[in-house]
DNA sequence: GGGAGATCGTCTGCTGGACAGACGATATCA
DNA sequence: TGATATCGTCTGTCCAGCAGACGATCTCCC
């Protein structure tokens, strides 16, 4: 019932298992967040679509693609999917007539509410082995760690300023 | 040249990020481990098993192969791959000749040693951003979480038990 | 103003990996 | 002994991801 770390005492001098961690956890979190976005495009991944372009309304959506490391020719038919399901819809860019906005619809927000509940919950139950204060350690500390990681591409740069007012 | 955590406070409501942050950060470090272990075998991810082999020494291939979240056909030649570079070999197990023990071979091992090192170091550049007490703090609360969250596959069980002394 | 080069979003193939299914060999249990 | 399950392997299929090209547009420099 309950999966074990890999013994990394055993040799003393390996590495703390970092990336069987991430992989492992990230596994549970996506079968969670799948079962739990069941009627969204493409599940957790329309999900994450939809949370990013709520949240951080990016300039482009080749920026929207670089944060969520989805390649752009892919972010074409998943915003295809989610426009037709009224999620998002493309605006033209009034400064820049190559690119598109996207929004989020009325009807995107209200969905994206009720999604954040269910993954939100998803997610306790997936940290249910840790006390709620280390809960929030733990996601504090993922985020700086995410967030200082070196993104290798500066598109994201441009999101952060846009982002950061 | 550094992201921003998506602005989970814009509306309020949203989750902190758990999942943007680990496909962020196990994507980094899938980029770094893998640059890092260019003559190994399929990478990263022959590391992984060779640390798995090595560390844990599953019962069987299907137990490795459940733990790392790897398909069992694909394990067959992913050790394939190993064992032709004398990184581990297959032993036929005595109480079960179905069954193959994955055993490391000293070659393997002086590799593996070689890899760690760089791993360790690739890892620390990836958490440049954090206090090394906060790394430490990162790494057991994520080991923590991993650990706790349910595999949906009773076969790790038994890599508990065994590994467990 | 006009041309060169870069960028945006889209479309088209191709390819590599993931997955289902079947198989022989073996273990387990009735 | 026979029925059923498991282990590792092999085969075939299918799909996501990537490279590349494209028209439209922007930007910069001449």
């Amino acid at each position: 019932m309950t999966a074990t770390a890999p013994a990394t005492t055993a040799t003393g001098a390996g590495p703390s298992p970092l990336g069987w961690s991430l992989a492992a956890l990230l596994r549970e979190w996506s079968a969670e967040v799948t079962a739990a976005c069941v009627d969204v495009p493409h599940g957790g991944r329309g999900y994450e679509v939809l949370s990013a372009v709520t949240r951080e309304a990016p300039p482009t959506q080749a920026a929207l693609a670089a944060r969520l490391g989805i390649d752009r020719t892919v972010m074409t038919y998943l915003l295809d999917e989610l426009v037709g399901c009224d999620l998002v819809e493309r605006r033209p860019d009034p400064a820049d007539r190559r690119a598109r906005r996207i929004a989020v619809t009325d009807h995107g927000r209200a969905v994206l509410a009720d999604l954040d509940a269910r993954v939100r919950a998803a997610e306790d139950r997936l940290l249910a082995g840790l006390e709620p204060a280390e809960r929030d350690a733990l996601r504090h500390l993922l985020a700086r760690a995410a967030t200082g990681a070196a993104p290798h591409d500066d598109r994201c740069a441009v999101v952060a300023r846009v982002v950061e007012p």
